[in-house]
DNA sequence: CACCTTTGTCGAATCGATTCGAGGTTGCGA
DNA sequence: TCGCAACCTCGAATCGATTCGACAAAGGTG
């Protein structure tokens, strides 16, 4: 292959200068239509296929890239279905306002500070979706280099611009619907609350430690509802296995909880598995619902009772931030409402 | 916020010329220590976070970014585990030689062609994962602006690099076991088999039409194994929901197949979810048995015995692909092997 | 008919960094 | 002491396109 034709090379051939040339692509600016028709034809005549990025960006200053780094690792992340949709609404908003997302893949390690994508890739702005912890080494490459990074779930306070959605609220009247039932033994698993990551009880010291919002103002919502759990679980990831591990853990005592409260829908479905393992039967010796409001059609013929969150809602929302701060406004931050889904996976504790 | 630090900056603040501090932070070329030394401290000084990405792109023509093509339809793909650990595996090899995947939503339509970021994106080269028909907007579009293009999963005889698994062996081997087991009532369900997507049983005209490498190989391999299904239904998508409805289409019939061989596992679990409705049990009333190898936990406690495909390899492969394209290479189509894998989901006919 | 406005083109500067050849210093050996 | 080599550093060109001001030609008006 040759080098690539240039919009010199297509100047050249339709006998006008090289701004000439550009203003046929661009259309800014007065140009004539017979010499438009001829600096496009030359431009088809050598295969030109209109002007190239880089030499754009340069001017502007701007590349069109919008970084994302999902949780504190990709590789986990994307095995999480809420990520993974909310990404896709992302790039679905991004897209048609010519911006474009690339991922950056986090190891979680200090190391990411030196990441090569993270240190060098042409980013106009980042989105850090989920896992962002208050501090982390990326969020600090990232802001030395002057690019404006806008939060999807995480932490307040830090000047950064955060999509979140009404986890509290959620969270309230999911306990609510489970107290008005009659339950009064919950229990609850949490998502990785920060930290190192294991599947554990939850004691006061660790809930000091906590640094993941979503699951802090989960929690905050079961004490709005003026629940008290009867024992916390700390999941390892919101994965079915991990809701499994933690489901064990809470079901297989001599006195279990007759309702379970996960953070998140697969944790719960691992719990279901858990109780179907224990020989327990959802909902009539257990309830167990989830929050997220994902599909789970492999739970057929149950459906899980759940708080629905918009995915795609949220990967817009950040969208529109990121367009907003581009475009040189400091937008607000915002809370996304959730809806109540009742399933069947929820019903009146045991008579015991 | 003001004008973002240049290199030259710097250089002014560090008393050398621009191309001396280019040499320090470069490392290409003889500096020595104290001027290096001295530039450096000059950018800490100033926050400056090491030269732009844009300026060295242009300059090098090289902008370290690959572009992702997921399927026809990106959310779809998206919601596809088996695409998304490729995608996964892809983006952690990619990573440590400096390229970043952007994604590139595409909708399928024609008007992919002037999708903005196929047409302007500064791609070093793409990808299209699964889902690449012979012809598509897209591909042509990118061939069109000159990037390099690598086929994951897709048909060979393009001129393009293709990466595949020994479809058509595994599906051999998987036929074998059933037909060992003593199986004579074979059906099977297929993926999207390309065109209008639809739930239907498979005639010899949609035979004829296929224009999905995968499908068609894992057809062939029946073959190879002699078997003549006994039934043959297209899914609508590679998803449990598909599946289920494939089973239906199966199983709900007077004299149902003692096996269901499902070109994906998701399909499989639709299978086995279908069956379970009819009441049938599995795999004492029915087998199934799926294609790729992911980890269902939920379908705990049985074991989906299905064809494993190295996910990660994949994904590693074509990151290979694309290195050695960018190095002027031309790699030649690699076919990653498969392995069989027995679970609980397969097992002799019914006496009958 | 002269002058002013409009319209269309062009030249040149610019974006931020890399790279190569030229030139200046220093140091060492003869 | 002179000369040459090694080693740094610097200036300038370059990558590909955008953009602004200048300028010329065309058209309109008094």
């Amino acid at each position: 292959m040759t080098d690539r034709t240039t919009l010199a090379d297509v100047a050249a051939a339709a006998g006008v200068s090289v701004s000439t040339a550009s203003l046929a692509f661009s259309g800014a600016g007065p140009i004539s239509a017979a010499t438009k028709e001829r600096v496009l034809a030359a431009a088809t005549e050598l295969g030109y296929a209109g002007p190239s990025a880089l030499g754009r960006s340069l001017r502007s200053g701007r590349s069109g890239i919008v970084g994302v780094v999902i949780g504190d690792q990709l590789r986990r992340s994307f095995r999480d279905p809420v990520s993974v949709r909310v990404l896709d609404g992302l790039a679905g908003s991004l897209g048609p306002r010519g911006l474009g997302v690339l991922l950056v893949p986090a190891t979680g390690d200090e190391d990411d500070e030196n990441d090569p994508l993270v240190a060098t890739a042409p980013l106009d702005a980042a989105v850090l979706l989920f896992g962002a912890r208050r501090s982390s080494p990326i969020l600090g490459a990232l802001q030395h280099r002057g690019i404006p990074v806008v939060l999807g779930e995480g932490p307040t306070g830090l000047g950064l611009p955060v999509v979140g959605v009404a986890d509290r609220q959620g969270t309230r009247l999911l306990a609510e619907h489970l107290r008005d039932l009659g339950h009064e033994r919950i229990a609850v698993v949490t998502l990785p609350l920060g930290g190192a990551r294991r599947c554990a009880p939850v004691d006061p010291t660790r809930l000091a430690e906590i640094d993941c919002p979503p699951a802090e103002h989960r929690l905050d919502g079961l004490r709005d509802a003026g629940i008290e759990p009867v024992a916390v679980v700390e999941a390892a990831a919101s994965l079915v296995e991990a809701g499994t591990d933690a489901g064990r853990v809470l079901l297989d005592v001599a006195d279990p909880p007759t309702a379970v409260m996960t953070q998140s829908d697969l944790l719960a479905a691992g719990v279901i598995i858990a109780a179907r393992e224990l020989g327990l039967r959802v909902p009539e010796d257990v309830s167990v619902a989830g929050f997220d409001g994902l599909d789970l059609p492999w739970l057929a013929p149950d459906v899980l009772t759940s708080v629905s969150q918009p995915f795609a809602a949220k990967g817009q929302a950040v969208a529109e931030m990121v367009t907003a701060i581009l475009a040189g406004e400091q937008p607000a931050d915002v809370e996304l409402p959730v809806e109540l889904r009742l399933g069947t996976t929820t019903g009146p504790p045991p008579a015991a």
